[in-house]
DNA sequence: CATCGCCTGTATAACGTTATAGAGCCGTGC
DNA sequence: GCACGGCTCTATAACGTTATACAGGCGATG
């Protein structure tokens, strides 16, 4: 098909080895025959066929981000900046949906299904500490924002339980009483969702205020869907809060839409503040208080650490990166400023 | 590494070849010798290395999806679908994102600097006919969504025309007579935006409303900060339009955002139409009317058409293929029902 | 002047797969 | 009894690259 090495050798008239030392670098050439050797391949247009350089040295150059949902702007976002740092880099990303499927999870973690990736970065879900552990092939693994801990891999997050912090201490200054979560979930799923519960209590006992069962509310999944179906349920009790705190913005939009529908003035009557800092959450009505991860730093560093990992280098530091957060207020919670 | 062709081969004790036709269905094989094969193959746990076998059949197993942004949920959800399918179909689908930059573009129809990829779903903005008749490289080319005509491509989009016509017929029925359209773009790029006005001012005159110049608002990009912008721009006019009709959702969330900052009421005062159906749309307030083109379709039609050309079958019907949309009424024109 | 080592460059063997040519076996038809 | 064709299966040559071992030339060193 294309022009491969062995033209480049006959144009310049040198052997094999020679063009792959130029194209690669590997080893020092003569400052004539690279000259002779480049010329060749600028006037053939050669570019090295992929699948032959990866068959030989046993890595494709692909690495695989799989998150829970694609169409959740969170990830989508967060994809956009994997992407582009991933090709910096000289790798290609390519996307994984688990639809927060356990078999998915399970699946990619194996790895020996598709040997085609060189390594793999999880957002799980459904997975525990255990379920990674069991990983031993498929490449590096590089976890993202969930709270598996204690695993031989780098993982990314931010502090969940101090991001909670964040968002309970601003709507109790704000001076709310009756604070719900959304978002919570049974059994072991979802770390990140635990962690932001615990956040929540924990923020509740040092204001003072009580724990009440009854304002966190469950859900299946974190959408918009979910979060305005809690929403209903929290309004129908006989007591409803003055201000919720959703699991991330998608969920926090759902329950905007749930007061919206039931007449509620938001943030006079109730108070909201998500997670994720989606751009959406900037234009909706009203504009959304959120908790900001720094998205850049937590994808560039997943992928920088993924692809050091693969080619072998040495990573300074600890294996665990807490990544920035900040308050953005807007005006769900009736103090913009962003 | 992996377990290789060549063990399963000494375990079932037969040659290689033998398992590669039991692997691939490629010869027939005798049924004892497939079961033993079988067997060696489930107890070793082996999957074919995709390297070698990509640079045996001169393909990679790769095709790319190239949208303008990533974080348009319109190409989120579109890539969710078009993954699962690229997947169902034995494919891998990388994103790609133009960014809505010509070289971007150009880069990625030249098609010989990356050898990774066996075809490439496309939705220009930047390119036309002319550069895309200069593709020879690359494999084939499915073009989606945009309004460049005449190639020897597959094109893959909604009539923009016809849509336009549907959204502004239907401001019209609810007895709108200032429409104005946000999201006109200068030369030639964009063409899809060029054919939303055609039909917006064929519909309009059909109406037998006059065509105002001034409600035609302009954008250099296609987000809700574009639409806030050129909204605001239109409210600033002597007479304001009493409708809105967007490029794209996001394009009316933005004008949305800026009709409920400067304290406009919708749809009483304004109302606003979007196109893309993305499901933001269901949850903003108001929720919003919108033009929902058939994404599953699109998506898996363009993928399936793909793969057909890079396997070399013959592919029925014309080239191009116009997939169906629907008015879908929400509350941003005070007919909800969806 | 012989030896050593560095510097360039070459020849060649992998990497794991698939496609092609052909070998062995068996039953069929003359 | 023998040629023949149809089935299975095998041996092997690619695919394009990189890494290893090696060869030749040349200046420096003893």
């Amino acid at each position: 098909m294309g022009v491969n090495l062995k033209d480049i050798a006959q144009r310049a008239g040198v052997s094999l080895a020679t063009v792959s030392n130029v194209v690669n670098g590997y080893r020092p050439v003569g400052e004539r025959t690279r000259q002779r050797v480049q010329q060749a391949i600028d006037e053939l247009g050669y570019s090295p066929n992929l699948g032959a350089r990866h068959l030989r040295r046993g890595r494709t150059g692909l690495i695989a981000l799989a998150v829970p949902e694609l169409t959740n702007p969170y990830f989508a976002e967060l994809a956009e900046i994997a992407i582009a740092e991933a090709a910096a880099l000289g790798y290609t990303l390519v996307m994984e949906n688990t639809a927060a499927d356990r078999g998915a999870e399970l699946a990619l973690l194996d790895g020996s299904r598709r040997r085609i990736i060189d390594g793999l970065i999880l957002s799980p879900v459904r997975v525990g500490r255990k379920e990674v552990l069991a990983r031993t092939a498929g490449g590096p693994l590089v976890l993202i924002g969930e709270g598996v801990y204690d695993v031989p891999h780098d993982h990314i997050a931010i502090d969940n339980v101090a991001a909670s912090h964040a968002a309970i201490r601003h709507l109790v200054a704000i001076g709310r009483r009756r604070i719900a979560f959304i978002g919570a979930t049974p059994g072991g799923d979802r770390q990140s969702a635990h962690l932001r519960v615990r956040g929540y209590r924990e923020a509740l006992a040092a204001a003072g205020l009580p724990y009440r069962p009854r304002l966190v509310a469950r859900t299946d999944a974190f959408g918009r869907l979910d979060g305005r179906r809690a929403m209903r349920e929290l309004l129908a009790l006989g007591d409803p809060p003055d201000a919720v705190f959703g699991y991330n913005d998608l969920v926090a939009i759902g329950a905007l839409r749930a007061l919206a529908e039931a007449g509620h003035r938001v943030p006079e009557d109730v108070a909201v503040v998500g997670i994720d800092d989606i751009e959406e959450g900037r234009f909706s009505a009203p504009t959304l208080t959120t908790i900001a991860p720094d998205k850049r730093e937590i994808g560039r560093l997943a992928v920088r650490r993924l692809v050091a990992r693969i080619e072998g280098a040495e990573v300074a530091g600890p294996l665990t990166v807490q990544t920035p957060f900040r308050l953005v207020r807007r005006e769900s919670t009736g103090t913009p400023g962003d």
